[in-house]
DNA sequence: ATCGTCATTTGT
DNA sequence: CAAATGACGATC
């Protein structure tokens, strides 16, 4: 190519030669390229675009060289040159013609042809974007992992017979299980929210309902709060539906491994997942049956934007991708309960008789006056009962000892009856603020003048501070000679054995005891029950059960001792064992102040330029009320023991919009568009929007 | 990042 | 008044 200009007879001497090699490589520059050909099919590409700017969320179109045409099918990774700079993107569509009026770009690469992103996962990510208020390539940087070539190369493992179907199992002490299997089974979408036994059973029960509709020759997804869940669940599934059935996915796993599974799923080798909210979004071929477990923990609340909530997206999943849905725990949230009531699922609980026979004994030991006359009692501040039990316990095996993390935010109560102070105005929690002499709610910023409590009607207000003030060691004082373990934020344990031994966790890392503890403690009721978080006393129910839960039944020895007062609901419910009255109790209480989820709220933070910005330019449903904005905390906003008052965040301020349940969708696309308008006039200083945050309070 | 569009500035 | 320069906005 380059050699044939010697060849020209012209040309005689260097000097000349040369010339005629630059006016050459003139020319040659300024020619286009040779135009490749464009594929003969479907020669357009619908890509998803990974830019997360709220008015670019849309698909662009880009033509497809005939040479990508076979990897660049729908799902597939593809480089694009977007507005100058490459960026990745998702083939949603391959199409024949362009509604673009202008010229399209071509296809930079075909980076795999691997279909990545399922059509379902698509239109699900789509779903929660919209509902979040969100951005889709958000979604999607959750629900598909990094690429790794080495992992991709590999073939997935044959995919195994499905097992038979299995008898109804642990469903069988449910009256309504065994139809609700029957219902999977037969192909249908049955949901149903489920309160399950005391007991060790619920893993087999999960396992059980998967194996169900791995038989009818669909999918199944189970996300749970944290690993040691992820591992029983994993247990119970090889054990169920045996070897090589399901795989895990974790938010632990390498990249390599993360993406090995992943294909292990979305190239249907393997049809079963259970995992942390890491999994939410795992490409199940066919999905049958979405199940979360333990919806109340906030570990399923995703801290990445747009924040979606694991209930919430598999309740979308499962209405697009016509699955089965199973929302179980041992309690129950508002929510979960709210489904109910509306007859968006059914109740499946365990008959009274059969809870009678597996729950243990349960006591509350809330008076301090009852505190024990024994020295080592009083040393660990343990009322009397509470160390009796104990005490008595630990000669036949291990006593669990429930004790709430440190750092609790400090807030305002009633003096009296400790009933948490609320906003007379919007019934947002009272805080006293460092700087304030007059304390303020959290929500609407209004001072709060005179203090009536709703409950007992004082007018007293004290400062709750409160934080784990006793130690294993106080405790192990207490009980000499016992073996102390520990489980909590620095080493959680996973099983202790049947023998005696004072266990002393943190909510949520109870390790299981085998054979099963034969006395719990559950301390500082108050402490859990005080929180100014609008779900304090769900959230301690909530903790307690799963505590309890971990004992043996009342007939075999089982007691459980909650230290708080035996007039408070979250003891009440406990001591009757009925997450679905408390939940009932919960939602009635949510609907007169107004709280979700019978209303939803919207939570809007960020400098006060851009958050006074937005709701300017928001138009919001009529009847959407605006809270705020004012400055947001300083110290800790979510509990958690972290400080929220990081350098750089002074001056964030924090608006709530509160709306009923039906203007959800128009309010999420109302903020969305006026994000997009912010975002398209290159508006700095971001607003952060959450949907329904968790952790609101 | 890059390109086109449109307004503004600058040179004649 | 034409050409050069720059600001802006869309981004296929």
């Amino acid at each position: 190519m380059v050699g044939d200009t010697c060849d020209d007879p012209r040309v005689t001497s260097p000097e000349q030669l040369e010339l005629v090699q630059q006016a050459r490589a003139r020319v040659r520059s300024a020619r286009p390229k040779p135009v490749e050909p464009l594929a003969e099919r479907d020669p357009v590409a619908r890509v998803v675009v990974d830019v997360s700017l709220p008015h670019l969320d849309r698909t662009f179109d880009y033509s497809v060289p005939a040479a990508m045409s076979e990897a660049a099918q729908p799902g597939a990774r593809v480089r694009v040159r977007f507005s100058g700079r490459l960026v990745d993107g998702f083939v949603a569509e391959r199409i024949s013609h362009s509604d673009h009026a202008g010229a399209l770009a071509r296809l930079a690469r075909a980076t795999s042809p691997e279909p990545v992103l399922t059509p379902q996962v698509a239109a699900v990510g789509r779903a929660v974007a919209d509902h979040y208020a969100g951005v889709l390539a958000d979604v999607l940087r959750l629900a598909v992992p990094p690429r790794h070539a080495a992992a991709e190369a590999k073939a997935s493992p044959e995919p195994q017979l499905p097992p038979g179907a299995p008898g109804p199992g642990p469903w069988a002490d449910y009256p309504a299980g065994p139809a609700f299997l029957r219902a999977i089974s037969a192909g249908k979408a049955p949901a149903a929210v489920w309160t399950a036994l005391p007991g060790p059973t619920w893993p087999t029960a999960v396992a059980t309902a998967a194996q169900t509709a791995l038989a009818a020759g669909r999918g199944a997804l189970v996300v749970v709060a944290d690993a040691r869940d992820v591992a029983r669940v994993s247990g119970a599934l090889a054990e169920v539906c045996g070897p090589g059935q399901h795989v895990v996915l974790t938010a632990d796993l390498g990249p390599a491994e993360r993406y090995r599974r992943f294909l292990a799923l979305s190239r249907g080798s393997v049809r079963c997942v259970v995992g942390t909210r890491a999994a939410q979004f795992a490409p199940v071929r066919d999905l049958g049956l979405a199940v979360v477990w333990d919806d109340g923990d906030d570990l399923h609340a995703e801290p990445h934007a747009p924040y979606p909530h694991v209930r919430e997206v598999l309740r979308l999943r499962a209405a697009a991708e016509g699955s089965a849905l199973l929302v179980g725990g041992h309690a129950m949230t508002a929510e979960g309960r709210l489904m109910i009531d509306e007859g968006l699922a059914h109740a499946v609980a365990p008959a009274r008789g059969t809870l009678r026979g597996l729950a243990p004994l349960v006591r509350p030991a809330g008076d301090d006056s009852e505190l024990g006359r024994d020295p080592a009692a009083r040393t660990a501040r343990l009322p009397q009962l509470a160390w009796r039990t104990a005490h008595k316990a630990l000669a036949s095996g291990p006593v669990l000892v429930q004790v709430p993390r440190r750092g609790y935010v400090p807030s305002l109560a009633c003096a009296a009856c400790r009933t948490p102070a609320r906003c007379p105005t919007c019934a947002g929690p009272v805080a006293l603020a460092s700087g304030h002499a007059v304390p303020h709610c959290r929500w609407c910023g209004r001072p709060a003048g005179r203090f009536t409590c709703r409950e007992c009607q004082g007018d007293k207000l004290r400062a709750q501070v409160v934080g784990a003030g006793r130690t294993a060691e106080e405790l192990g004082r207490a009980f000499p000679g016992v073996p102390v373990r520990t489980s909590g934020r620095d080493g959680v344990l996973a099983v202790v054995g049947p023998e005696p031994a004072l266990v002393i966790s943190t909510p949520g890392a109870e390790p299981v005891a085998e054979g099963g503890y034969v006395a719990a403690l559950l301390l500082d009721g108050w402490a859990l029950l005080d929180r100014p978080d609008l779900r304090a006393s769900e959230e301690t129910l909530r903790r307690w059960l799963a505590a309890a839960a971990l004992v043996r039944p009342g007939s075999e020895g089982g007691r459980v001792v909650v230290m708080a007062d035996a007039g408070h609901r979250a003891v009440q419910s406990l001591v009757r064992w009925d997450p679905s009255g408390a939940a009932d109790r919960e939602l009635a209480d949510r609907r007169e102040l107004g709280f979700p989820p019978v209303t939803s709220l919207a939570e809007i933070s960020g400098a006060p330029a851009g958050v006074a910005d937005l709701l300017a330019a928001a138009e919001l449903p009529e009847a959407a009320l605006i809270l705020g904005p004012q400055l947001e905390e300083s110290p800790g906003g979510g509990g958690r023991g972290r400080r929220a008052s990081v350098a750089g965040a002074e001056g964030r301020v924090r608006a709530v919009i509160r709306v009923g349940r039906g203007d959800v969708p128009a309010l999420a696309r109302s903020l969305a568009v006026a994000q997009a308008a912010r975002s398209a006039r290159k508006a700095l200083d971001p607003v952060r929007v959450r949907m329904d945050p968790a952790d609101i309070g």
